[in-house]
DNA sequence: GATGCGATTCACT
DNA sequence: GTGAATCGCATCG
């Protein structure tokens, strides 16, 4: 594993969350430049993290070492593709939430199925997944060490701190409150997300 | 642009 | 049974 990759899974998540900014995902034919990211915590710490009540069969792959895909299902049809974080067992991760397609970019469209533009081929976590053709069976594979489906590569250099924003995690229920998501400023595919507003159930 | 809401499957309680 | 780390489409301004 090159030293790029040791010092940001030893470091905190929010902090290899930010260093994660500007790298890029690679999956048949596309590849992605990370521009929006969010930290998930471990087990018994964040409460909206998915290792919160401990190891479950879902859940399993971030307790192992970190630089691998964690890839879970949500809403009854959408891919969610995560990075495991920090040392084995310690089960934080990063949520990759959007980037920007800079390969491959008529394979994204039609992986999104037909008319996107540009800027919204890998904007959100389900359409980002989407256009690299990631589901569930590239869960629990290394991002790093050049055998898996997908190929993960450090940012060229470091994302400029005056251009990282940060704000509440998207969607989440829990801890709605933390600043745990970055993206950088002015990418157009930044995904533009309402914080998650309890909705009522319909049974009346 | 902002806001509201239904779709649709699964893991966990 | 409940609610979820979302998205696309409809509606309103």
């Amino acid at each position: 594993m090159s030293p790029v990759w040791d010092g940001l899974w030893r470091a905190e998540v929010v902090d290899t969350a930010r260093g994660l900014l500007g790298a890029e995902l690679t999956s048949g034919g596309v590849t992605v430049r990370l521009t929006e990211v969010e930290a998930y915590q471990g087990m018994g710490v964040d409460p909206a993290s998915h290792a919160y009540r401990g190891r479950t069969p879902r859940n399993a792959v971030m307790f192992g070492p970190p630089g691998h895909a964690y890839v879970y299902f949500v809403f009854g049809m959408h891919w969610c593709l995560n990075i495991v974080c920090g040392e084995p067992g310690s089960a934080s991760a990063v949520l990759v939430r959007a980037g920007e397609v800079t390969q491959g970019v008529e394979i994204a469209r039609a992986r999104r199925g037909g008319v996107v533009p540009d800027r919204d081929l890998a904007r959100g976590p389900a359409r980002l997944a989407t256009a690299l053709g990631v589901d569930g069976a590239v869960s629990g594979t290394s991002l790093v060490d050049g055998q898996g489906p997908v190929i993960l590569v450090p940012p060229p250099y470091p994302a400029d701190p005056w251009h990282i924003m940060a704000g509440p995690r998207v969607g989440v229920t829990a801890a709605a409150d933390l600043p745990w998501r970055f993206w950088l400023h002015g990418e157009p595919s930044v995904s533009s997300y309402r914080r998650h507003i309890p909705r009522r159930r319909r049974a009346r």
